[in-house]
DNA sequence: CTGAAAGCGCTTACAG
DNA sequence: CTGAAAGCGCTTACAG
């Protein structure tokens, strides 16, 4: 009926004191260090099984002087979106947190429309004597460069947002994009029903760089492929951040198509929202996009926007930082892949997000 | 271009060192503890914000020797859900986080079909020496009166799951229930167009305790209203935990009513998908229900089930003891309601979902 | 009103 | 192979 948790936790010296050697000796078989006979450390091993010791790993950190340096290379948010401030903001939680551990966390942002900033600040990180460095690699060649000279000097590298198969050394945090597509189509498939035509739109300027959409998209087409059902999909760019080049667009397109959906792959879905509020005249299409950004919300609020898909940027921050220091600090296993969640938001549920 | 965060914390030391007095000093003003002249006061505030100092809480932690003791008061896990084992496993991260700051947090599991059990786990409570209780509260009159006696003794009481307005003294943490039905009913017009009959399913033994139960549905038919859709919505209650039974009611219904969708209000939904896909001579209705359990999952990965909404049982049972931990020991205001985010799953994004 | 000293639970040299 | 002692950054009596 009661289930008692008594979490008045046994110390180290308890331990010491029941085995009848020092906290030394204890520390020792702890952190699985040498020099302990192996019957010393079988008998500490079994007491701590059996009073279910665990360090307590504030105290730990405070006595642990470890010179650890991590960086941060990712993109500086643009006007035309706020996506990269929620991941900055995951990673100042993790820098709030992980500082007190003595860890030194130094951010770097780059211009994802100028590859030259990118190549600059790799030359800062690579001379800052860091021991890892967490990547959004956009620019996917000089990424490739930058890893492989990581590795030579033996900096561990991390990438989040997406990914580069088999490029890092510590592997990709951030959402599966092939599901994330599929996501969308699933979704898609709730909004329209019977004949339908589809408009996939890629808006951005250097389109060349965001390869990764092109994942999201193969999620979404081999999904309502293999459903059979009787829908045109269409798949256009509009490279440019301009509103009135994007509107401009979308007139054309809309004379062209006249879609019964519009799938936007990124953040950038606002302006579509913006665009069909400006033109009443026009049949609105459901319309999904991309992350929880104010301006995307406020379509979503209003009804244009039918649903947005979440990734959780500042979690992936969070959550990157969260990665090194159990593999610095805790000393625990690399693990590759971590998805994050996928998440669903309608007019209805958007209040309660926490990003 | 480059975002540097020093992260050189400095320390209660060299404070001191600059003001030229002690660190006990430097201490009192952090805490705002009296006995220090007001010129020096001010010099060490000054000295705080220029460096921007940051005690490090984990020292704090270790120092300070805090007396508190945490109770958790929430149904057991029947065979029948394993929601309220969700809870606990986010209760249970707490307790281990939270342990380290000597907090002392014990769980006490009454029986939701005993209200007996409850009253004797209050009894253990109010004789345990606790500094504060989170509690389910199932049992509304029970829960009042337990209120009450938690406030004589100046114990401060928190709900978790579902609330009871105004009763507790430090407020709720989880979902806001209203806009849970509303959600459910905003995914119904995606999932049934045109006319349409829409069941809403209670089920459970001992429904008399489960008055939060209403608050969904209400926002569920409100909603619906709202919109001047085409619906017939009929309410039903399977007052019973016995699947053999739920078999009946429901070959009765579906004789009755043959609805085209049905809307479990609570985490029962999987027997609604066991029932189905062992009938598949009847035609099935879209269905939504409620929770990431295994079996609700399982129903939801064949397609039987069409969504799920999530409520993230787990993190609310940390977020209770995260919200104890802040109020005492980190001296933060109380907050009085914290809504937990309404998570919508899929086919295609439960994989990723982190409890 | 202020400071010196002990202590929280660990880790880290250092000595044996 | 093992232990005594100092120290991490705070807080807490205690003494003045």
């Amino acid at each position: 009926m009661s289930e008692n948790s008594p979490s008045k936790k046994i110390g180290i010296k308890e331990i010491a004191k029941i085995a009848g050697v020092s906290i030394a000796t204890v520390d020792r078989v702890l952190n699985n260090r040498k020099d302990v006979s192996e019957s010393t450390r079988k008998k500490i091993k079994d007491l701590i099984k059996e009073h279910n010791y665990q360090p307590n790993i504030y105290a730990r950190s405070l006595s642990v002087k470890n010179n650890l340096s991590f960086a941060v290379l990712i993109p500086k948010t643009s006007q035309q979106t706020g996506y990269w401030d929620l991941c900055l903001q995951g990673i100042k939680k993790g820098i709030n947190e992980y500082s007190n551990f003595g860890i030194n966390i130094q951010v770097f942002l780059y211009d994802q429309e100028d590859v030259n900033t990118f190549e600059k600040l790799n030359s800062a990180v690579l001379s800052g004597n860091f021991n890892a460095v967490i990547i959004a690699p956009i620019f996917i060649k000089e990424t490739e460069l930058f890893v492989e000279e990581c590795k030579k000097q033996k900096i561990e590298t991390l990438f989040i947002n997406s990914d580069i198969k088999g490029c890092s050394s510590m592997g990709y945090i951030g959402p599966d994009l092939t599901s994330t597509g599929r996501l969308a189509a699933n979704l898609t498939s709730y909004l329209v029903k019977g004949k339908s035509t589809l408009l996939i739109l890629n808006i951005a300027r250097g389109l060349q760089n965001y390869a990764y959409l092109n994942t999201k998209i193969d999620g979404y087409s081999n999904y309502l492929k293999d459903k059979n059902a009787d829908y045109d999909i269409i798949v256009k760019d509009i490279p440019s951040n301009n509103y009135d080049e994007i509107e401009m667009a979308l007139l054309r397109l809309e004379n062209e198509i006249d879609p019964d959906l519009i799938f936007v792959t990124n953040s950038r879905v606002s302006v579509v929202g913006k665009f069909f509020d400006e033109h009443p005249e026009l049949s609105k299409p459901a319309i999904i996009g991309f992350d929880f950004l104010y301006e995307n919300v406020n379509y979503l609020a209003k009804g244009t926007i039918d649903f947005l898909i979440c990734q959780r940027p500042d979690k992936q921050g969070y959550m990157a930082l969260n990665y090194l220091y159990r593999y610095f600090l805790l000393k625990e296993e690399k693990e590759n892949f971590k998805p994050m969640p996928i998440d669903i938001l309608t007019i209805e549920n958007y209040l309660f997000y926490e990003n």
